[in-house]
DNA sequence: GCCGTTTTCGGCCCGACTGTTTTCAGTCG
């Protein structure tokens, strides 16, 4: 039980709350509990055994409690009751956008409906259009959002699996007859999002002891055998993870086999075919003999190739780059030198000045790019004109008392619905650089939103077009742009375009980015982050850029603190 | 339920947008 799940179960008590009707602020005050768990930087256990927890602004007394119970025994008995009292089809139609509790509250009084299949039933059959207040577009739009909750249900974001896959690789190093644990898959390619997770384990002796050991392991509710060395384990928690035994001198096969995407594995098997090799389930074999591929690079090696970052592994010219000897060299997280897009409690940030330039000089970093919510963003406490000129005085002190770290000023204006930036020209000229980026009016055509943006670049003071297309990964879609048409212009002006590393984000999508690249832009790499737990952003944001195929040269803050400067200010003038 | 005090209970975000209806309820950020 870690920081996520206890936010989870208090967001949970919060919507069973609200569906039965009870006083909004309670809600609201049990969702400000669920964020104020999720952004707080430390150890919860820890904070919870010493006390800390109880000064946490949007934790008092009964939300203590059910912290405690939490951490302590895995469950809240407040969320166990009320599931009793309201059927839980009901809260996952909370997740619907477009339907709140009211009409959710009406849809089961008057149609009896609790679950999600029936509320489909209903959307089809026209029941739902025929309701007071409700009609068509209302039932497409429902149907649509089911159609969106299935399509993400199962799914989960790349920390998030991340995390579980490594304190499961441990798991099973610990185990008796295991070697080595390693995680591969999608979460060894970086995908943004996860469904299953897959590991490679080197066993001393035969799988099917091993695999019997896993079936009876606490928390494994069904193991389904594939073959004699793969097993597909499903959890209480709902996760799947598939087990790959290797023996020693297949183990380079078999990570090779269970990290590729399927057409990138199908790609190398064709490639072993048409050099008379064969590509088995256990190996790679020559005239019915497998060949000894212990490591990653002897399997590439035996096709002619040159080894293949795992994040490259996803059939989209990675091969043939590998055959000719062309792969790119991909960006390290040791290439950055400035750390980007981070909030302050100047605005919704939970970190002051000082720690994040604490955090960043820790980190080694050159510079630091403070950037907090301008002032139309009202729903984050965007920074007041007004208070603009205490947090440069605050970033001035700062920067006397860390002598090897610059900390910018910088800010993250709106780009407004006519594409205008937030503040004046002359309040924007204070700042020594500038994300624009789009919160509001999120519903425009393709047309408007190209025009929108490319308005706002027409802005001299914007040095780095934020989170470009608005999504949020498995809960909302990217707003239409044409990106094509985007990067033309930012190559042209100079403006940089961002890889948000909020990992709810990670926008721009890796499938763009050598697009964007061979289109000239130089590609900026925000944390986004608000706490400085957040710094860890920036490694899942390398991910997307080494899957992206980006190379450091490509990257704005690889590059000194001068050179960025450099490249902020020569559009102002 | 939490906060912040005028220390014991009153206040807590509201404006824009959507889809409905024909003047506005519900949702969202």
């Amino acid at each position: 039980m870690d920081k996520s799940d206890v936010a989870r179960v208090l967001g949970q008590i919060a919507a069973f709350l609200e569906l039965r009707g009870e006083d909004q602020f309670r809600v609201r005050a049990y969702k400000a509990a669920a964020r104020a768990v999720t952004s707080y930087p430390e150890d919860l256990q820890q904070a919870l055994a010493s006390g800390a927890l109880t000064e946490l602004k949007g934790i008092g007394p009964a939300t203590l409690d059910i912290i405690d119970e939490i951490l302590t025994g895995g469950r809240s008995h407040v969320l166990d009751e009320l599931r009793e009292q309201i059927p839980p089809g009901l809260v996952e139609m909370l997740q619907i956008s477009g339907l709140g509790v009211a009409k959710i509250r009406q849809i089961h009084e008057s149609l009896g409906i609790d679950s999600l299949a029936e509320l489909e039933e209903a959307a089809r059959s026209g029941r739902l259009a025929g309701l007071p207040r409700f009609g068509k577009k209302t039932a497409e739009n429902i149907l649509k959002g089911i159609d969106f909750l299935r399509h993400v249900s199962g799914h989960r974001l790349f920390h998030h699996a991340r995390k579980e896959a490594r304190a499961l690789a441990d798991v099973l190093s610990a185990t008796p007859g295991v070697r080595r644990a390693e995680v591969a898959g999608s979460i060894r390619r970086c995908r943004e999002i996860i469904r299953d997770l897959d590991f490679v384990v080197l066993l001393d002796g035969p799988p099917a002891p091993f695999f019997n050991r896993l079936a009876t392991a606490p928390g494994v509710t069904q193991s389904i055998p594939a073959g004699d060395r793969r097993v597909t384990l499903r959890f209480q928690s709902g996760s799947v993870a598939e087990i790959h035994a290797a023996s020693e001198p297949q183990f380079g096969f078999q990570l090779v086999r269970a990290t590729g995407s399927e057409e990138h594995v199908a790609a190398l098997a064709a490639r072993a075919r048409a050099r008379g090799l064969s590509w088995e389930d256990d190996g790679l074999a020559h005239d019915g003999t497998l060949l000894p591929t212990p490591t990653e690079e002897s399997v590439y090696d035996a096709l002619d190739l040159q080894w293949i970052p795992p994040e490259l592994r996803e059939a989209t010219g990675e091969i043939e780059a590998a055959a000719a000897g062309t792969l790119p060299d991909l960006i390290r997280l040791e290439d950055l030198q400035g750390f980007l897009h981070c909030h302050t409690d100047y605005s919704d940030g939970a970190s002051r000045v000082s720690d994040w330039a604490a955090a960043a000089a820790e980190r080694g970093y050159t510079y630091l790019g403070i950037t907090d919510h301008s002032q139309a963003l009202t729903d984050a406490g965007g920074l007041l004109a007004r208070d603009i000129a205490r947090q440069h005085a605050e970033v001035d002190a700062v920067n006397r008392d860390f002598p090897h770290l610059r900390v910018l000023k910088g800010v993250e204006a709106d780009i407004l619905e006519d594409g205008s930036l937030d503040y004046t020209p002359q309040v924007r000229a204070d700042f020594e650089f500038i994300i624009a980026s789009v919160h509001s009016h999120l519903t425009l055509s393709t047309d408007q939103m190209t025009a929108r943006v490319l308005t706002a670049m027409d802005d001299p003071t914007m040095t780095i077009l934020g989170h470009p297309t608005g999504r949020l990964l498995l809960s909302r879609d990217p707003f239409p742009l044409d990106l094509e048409r985007v990067f033309e212009t930012a190559a042209e002006r100079g403006i940089a375009v961002e890889i948000n590393a909020d990992p709810q984000r990670l926008d721009l999508d890796w499938r763009v980015l050598r697009q964007a690249s061979a289109a000239g832009v130089t590609i900026s790499l925000g944390a986004d982050a608000h706490n400085t737990a957040g710094m860890a952003n920036v490694e899942i944001g390398i991910g997307i850029a080494r899957k992206g195929w980006l190379t450091a040269a490509t990257v704005l803050n690889t590059r000194s603190t001068d050179e960025f400067l450099a490249f902020a200010r020569r559009r102002g003038q």
